[in-house]
DNA sequence: TAGAATGGTCAATGTGGTTGTCCATGTCGA
DNA sequence: TCGACATGGACAACCACATTGACCATTCTA
């Protein structure tokens, strides 16, 4: 089944552009609510530490960057209040790397934000096209959506 | 309408995931075809730089970068043979960024392989329920969805 | 227990962006 | 018409964030 030629980029950039969108409305909302450093990225990363906490080396894999980068992002973050660094009574050599209570506030607010998002989206589509859309979107992304190597994906000129 | 709480990052989430694939696929496909050098924003640079050509300060205008940092991103496509820099007869300041042939090889390639994407998605999702996906994408994205000021957008860590 | 693998850090580097400055050219109004 | 301002472009210094390479401490394993 073929379309109208030189008009298939469009519904990608919808899709970027309702991506960037909604981050620009969550990060918008969390400088409201008192994290006004957070970018964008940083929602990836606290979800690639996750609730139990990681390593460095190990966040560098999740993000798809090199654990030194890793490290350095995670002393950024320790900087701005993010994230604490630990160390692990099983294994002196890794330095285990969790959220504090204000990482876990501003995950908590970004959810909150997220939703409030997914809830406009009903009402302006309605729930069955809601849905929908998301049953799509499912059939044409890979499995393992939750992969997180996007920093630096877009590269270079 | 409300859904199930902390699910609202799943849509947003997918659709960068399905921008992501769709432009993995078109420069997979360029590279094969001759264009191994075009990165994911090369495409967004040539949309800018549009057939008529362009000057250096109006591209990073709408790319929303420097006009600087656009006068370097010209001057490497130059060198990879991608645009080539001309002089304007009718005013002596302005100096001309027009696709080469080969710039334009590269958008027509790039193009056909956004359409083949389409084409897929068509047949694994219907007819019917792609062009509710886009109306739908439209309904959810501002307007001027052509928007190119996405470069360094994602920001710092 | 020696050697390989793993986690972390430091250093040097590269890329692509930024701001600041300057100059040449064009535009417009007193 | 000419002086002030605006615009297009280039150069320099700087910065953020990634890279690779090297190195050390610790742990695992053959």
């Amino acid at each position: 089944m073929s379309s109208e030629p030189g008009t298939g980029f469009e519904l990608p950039l919808r899709m970027l552009m309702a991506f960037r969108t909604a981050i620009d409305e969550v990060h918008a909302d969390l400088a409201r609510e008192g994290h006004p450093d957070l970018r964008p990225m940083h929602g990836f990363v606290f979800q690639a530490i996750g609730p139990q906490g990681t390593t460095a080396v190990e966040l560098g894999r999740r993000l798809g960057i090199s654990k030194q980068a890793a490290g350095k992002t995670v002393e950024a973050l320790e900087r701005l209040g993010y994230v604490e660094r630990g160390t692990d009574p099983w294994d002196a050599r890794r330095k285990t790397v969790r959220l504090t209570s204000r990482g876990a506030d501003s995950l908590a607010r970004s959810s909150a934000a997220f939703d409030r998002i997914r809830d406009r989206w009903t009402d302006e589509l309605g729930a069955d096209r809601l849905r929908a859309l998301e049953e799509d979107l499912r059939k044409i992304t890979p499995e393992d959506f939750f992969r997180l190597d996007i920093p630096g994906w877009f590269g270079s000129a």
